[in-house]
DNA sequence: CTGAAAGCGCTTACAG
DNA sequence: CTGAAAGCGCTTACAG
């Protein structure tokens, strides 16, 4: 910038001004800075602009896992928001460890991101306790912060598995099996929570052996699905508690000779497609996302209303593998 | 830092020693610095650091979408190489828009990001000129720069398609419709080449009314299927340009009275569960996000060959969909 | 309409 | 082991 400014012959806030569109300078010392900027290939550094103004215009958003199909969506839109107010999006993913989301979240503080989003991983997120008392904007998403007060924009999980399971018990079930993800994360647990109330809702028993909560690889749910379709009593359908449990779900039962229902926590691309097509509980992930965003914006636009949790609600999709009768294994 | 110094009774340049944990610092000092450091709220600052240090460790990655399921997994790959040099990842979507692509990296270059991964949506990117010679790494994924030397790392599209419709062409399909993206996306054209040379490698004519190069709205796509279908010589294959025309072509072929064979450019979730699994030519998308970001990193370690092009194989999953011999309309 | 001075919060290079 | 000075590249507040 100095060296434009020599080049040009013109002041630095000359420069500066011309950098930033601002009023104030004439037609021709603008066109010898511009010519000077060029020719000198000048670049802007916006650390030194930070350094000065103090926002950054970056939002930085931590989730579980960027290549997710579930989050994808909702990370998208959460850019779209930044965009349309000119800030642009820093992110990462936790990979569903408190540390990393921990350590993420803190490196985006350092680089002085405007406001953070986050989809924790953890439950205990005093450790930004700092940050929010300095100004950084927090909304947390998908998941309720954990021992600290702040804005959260949560689907309503409990609510729509509760809908789900009362589908399959509507369809004559009786022996429902839930897999979902490790009890420790809140949507997990929701869901338990949804499904033991559609079944005591019925006046239905729920043995324990239906009913498992752990990772989501393959192996382990492919493992308590063949242990809950055995025995003399097996499970007539299954309640699955999100999109990784379901597409492994759908590989076991396409294997078995008889017809096992099943209803799942989110929706998958081509659930339409299959045969019987997949009946599921819908979150809608762009608007989580939009909604976080723009809660987000809200604040640093200067709201200072108590934090608020925002529950946004899910949709049942009928097509077909919720609406199988129950066949005695 | 300041305040900090004052509190604990230092200079500055000992607040900053134990803030990067540097050697030379008396455990006693270093106890109430840190002491300071809690009591004051203290966070560092990273904007001046970089103002000072030259380099941000961040990576700037300008994808298409950050929704679309091809490009989440390329995205994540780049996150965790990043991750492994102690870089965080800045990114966002240039919808296609050469426009939008541009505004992205230049910004990215403006926050002085130490690299930048580009799939590009523009086909001039002499805009970069200044920011390469400046000493930004630059990597191209996907498809390649234009008008600029650059490293990229690309899929074998032409080869990939090639076998795909030759794959279609052993199943005895003498009229294969080929729909894909617009022409002057670089790997539509590659794909459409790939399917001419398999064609005449056979010594199979082409009709114009087969290609369709286009949007990949379902719209566009649908209609253009069902005209292909219709007429007098309906074609009795499709070989589908990427993830999205597949999946309408899917719905389309789904509702047909006779069976259409089809191989897609591109694999999908659900691709083994539909009856027929869906035989597709799988790109890695993972790997060219790894190896893009490991070029990067090179580059940023000092390596100063002439910008290379690395080409990834792809590869032919075959499920059922592509082997369905042809059915006269 | 234009510019010189001060300062944002760090690190570098140096001296003690 | 520790610290004072200079400077990274901008913007702010002010004066002309």
């Amino acid at each position: 910038m100095k060296d434009v400014a020599a080049r040009a012959g013109v002041g630095l806030k000359t420069v500066s001004r011309v950098v930033n569109s601002e009023p104030g300078v004439t037609q021709e010392t603008e066109r010898r800075v511009q010519e000077a900027i060029t020719a000198l290939g000048f670049r802007r550094n916006d650390s030194a602009r930070v350094l000065r103004k103090g926002r950054t215009s970056t939002v930085g958003l931590v989730l579980e896992d960027l290549a997710d199909p579930f989050y994808a969506p909702l990370n998208r839109a959460v850019e779209e928001v930044a965009r349309a107010h000119g800030a642009l999006l820093i992110n990462g993913s936790s990979a569903e460890d408190p540390e990393r989301e921990r350590e993420l979240a803190l490196a985006f503080c350092a680089r002085r991101v405007d406001g953070l989003i986050v989809i924790p991983a953890g439950h205990d997120h005093r450790y930004l306790e700092p940050e929010i008392a300095a100004g950084v904007a927090t909304v947390f998403v998908d998941r309720p912060a954990g021992r600290i007060a702040a804005d959260a924009v949560l689907s309503d999980n409990h609510g729509g598995a509760r809908a789900g399971v009362a589908h399959l018990i509507a369809h004559g079930h009786r022996r429902i099996g839930f897999i979902g993800d490790r009890p420790r994360i809140h949507t997990a647990g929701e869901r338990l929570r949804g499904y033991h109330a559609a079944m005591a809702d019925a006046g239905l028993p729920v043995s324990d052996a239906w009913v498992s909560l752990g990772p989501t690889t393959p192996e382990r749910v492919r493992a308590e699905a063949e242990r809950m379709l055995s025995g003399e009593h097996p499970v007539t359908a299954f309640f699955t508690g999100n999109n990784r449990v379901t597409v492994t779900i759908l590989r076991v039962i396409t294997q078995l000779p008889r017809p096992v229902a099943l209803v799942g926590f989110d929706d998958l691309e081509l659930a339409d497609l299959l045969s019987p097509g997949v009946t599921v509980v819908a979150q809608d992930a762009a608007r989580l996302g939009r909604t976080a965003a723009e809660l987000l914006f809200r604040r640093l636009d200067g709201a200072e209303d108590t934090p608020r949790s925002v529950e946004l609600p899910t949709r049942l999709i009928v097509r077909g593998s919720g609406e199988l009768p129950p066949v005695e294994g």
